[in-house]
DNA sequence: GAAATGACTTCAT
DNA sequence: TATGAAGCCATTT
């Protein structure tokens, strides 16, 4: 499926210490409503190690939640590995570390 | 082939 | 402003 590349083409290009969020991805790769697939993508994740999936948030900032690369824990401390700092619900602040993509 | 599920988003109450 | 329900599209059973 090209829209997986795309995703994965997309996610590859987070900024490290960066996090972006599955509409605005979908939005990026052409598909504004494939919000659910780009969660599905990242779950495939093909790439997994190339493929910074744990900088993939919702909207809001939080984490996937189930099940991951490694799980939620491993995830969060990878971002705070990246530089990224968590909120007391545990949620990122996208003021802050929404990554903001060129123009494409 | 059809129905149900899923790492989400957005409108409506 | 916060909580609830519907919508979307591809994958899986």
């Amino acid at each position: 499926m090209k829209f997986f590349e795309e995703v994965y083409e997309v996610v590859k290009r987070i900024p490290k210490g960066k996090v972006a969020t599955y509409g605005q991805i979908a939005a990026m790769t052409g598909y504004p409503r494939r919000a659910r697939m780009v969660g599905w993508a990242l779950h495939a994740n093909p790439y997994q190690g190339i493929v910074p999936c744990h900088r993939v948030v919702n909207r809001k900032g939080e984490l996937s939640g189930g099940f991951a690369f490694g799980g939620p824990e491993v995830q969060k401390m990878l971002l705070e590995k990246e530089g990224i700092i968590f909120n007391e619900d545990g949620i990122i602040n996208l003021e802050k570390y929404l990554w903001k993509p060129d123009k494409a």
